[in-house]
DNA sequence: AGACCAATGTGGTCAGACCAATGCTCGACT
DNA sequence: AGTCGAGCATTGGTCTGACCACATTGGTCT
């Protein structure tokens, strides 16, 4: 089955044409059932499921694009495993941290001067942000950290799957943070540990320590999970 | 268009009876458009998208049956990612590598001595056919053994990941144990350092110390990148 | 009893029509 | 001239009913 779809998106690569904004297009059903010799209705059999898989975009009225499959196919495949058992929550929370410490470990190997100017700038955005007592951007910014950790080491796969995994635990990260951010007292600046461990974790990325940046991650979990009582602990 | 298909997947479980094997089967689709009241062709575009998040499996003259979502959707997104363009083998790789790392240490907090005991086993076999020059049952063994470090932390997601990316890279992963084999001069008493590393992790484990179980997986890797020239190497 | 073959049940494909949403065009009105 | 709205064309979404291909089952012939 893979591999005839392969070639099937193979062949719509070639048929498909370039937008002005960059997308790529593809011609109508009713042309493509012509150039590739198949009745409408297993052509957009197949489409269906290129489409699950998030490889391509239908809209009707306005046509299907191709589009790289991403985080949405990951985090369908997990809600589906959640939905028919077998799959808990902090099953995926306890993946995604394991994910992020490897992450942050390989990202202080790569990281560049401009990879921490711009982890400390939204640092300093997410601690503006909560002392500001807007959590919603707050979150965002802290979001938009760990995601940029993944940017540096580079890696498509590691892309989707903290994007997937992130996707699937917003409400509950949120509501994580809230937490961790209610029952924690502020020192004297007003800044919560919460957000400081980022500092941590920034340095050592600007040191090219990874040891370090194991230590401070492992930090960023530990103090989360004894605040809200998480899965398990580290040693 | 999650929703609706998790809604769907809820019926369909409904509908489907249990065999005598285990597996649910599902009805007749000529059946099941009567119960679903939709047309034949919209069922079928559902269940292809089903099949594709590896939810459904469809055999021609046999029936369809439920199973759980497994590797092969991480296998196919990735294969896809692949065909598509920006993804390459030794990204795969990484990643693996990566995941491995933390497996093997939130599985040195856990390990029982029922589990240290298999991994023993396992090693030894692995041991014995390559001492043998079985290398295919060699590395069946060693892939058996890092899968039952994945079974030991218990989560369903790392087996999906694991399972996927083991899948995709195993011509890969082949080609590297030979050629670590082929380089490398055994000891004295005719063992490879290859398989001895194992050793050292399933020591690490019995003592459930995670320290010294990332200092040997990670042995375990630069060790193969040291001979083989793999990706990128380790603080 | 064994081998062969037909009937049946199942998913896979095909064909053509119609429905529904989107975006554009062109005309009426201000 | 500008603006708003009705209508039209395009495109994906669904329905119907027929036929094809594969697998199992049971009967029939040797």
């Amino acid at each position: 089955m893979d591999d005839a779809l392969d070639a099937l998106v193979a062949r719509l690569v070639d048929l498909s044409a370039v937008e002005r904004d960059g997308t790529r297009r593809l011609p109508p059903e009713r042309e493509l059932v012509a150039q590739l010799d198949m009745s409408r209705g297993t052509l957009r059999e197949r489409l269906s499921q290129l489409e699950s898989l998030g490889i391509l975009d239908r809209r009707q009225g306005h046509g299907t694009y191709l589009r790289s499959p991403g985080a949405s196919v990951v985090r369908t495949t997990f809600t589906l495993m959640g939905a028919l058992g077998g799959l808990r929550p902090d099953q995926v929370d306890q993946a995604r941290e394991m994910l992020e410490i490897v992450t942050t470990v390989e990202a202080a190997k790569l990281a560049t001067t401009g990879d921490v100017a711009e982890l400390g700038r939204l640092t300093d955005a997410m601690i503006v942000a909560t002392a500001a007592g807007d959590h919603e951007a707050g979150l965002e910014a802290d979001l938009a950290f760990h995601r940029h950790l993944v940017t540096i080491v580079g890696n498509p796969i590691l892309d989707v799957l903290q994007d997937g995994l992130a996707g699937m635990l917003r409400d509950t990260l949120a509501a994580r943070r809230a937490k961790a951010l209610r029952t924690e007292t502020p020192a004297a600046d007003g800044t919560y540990r919460t957000d400081t461990v980022h500092r941590q974790i920034v340095a050592a990325l600007a040191a090219n320590d990874a040891d370090a940046a194991r230590i401070a991650i492992r930090l960023h979990f530990d103090h989360h999970d004894a605040v809200v009582g998480s899965t398990d602990d580290d040693a």
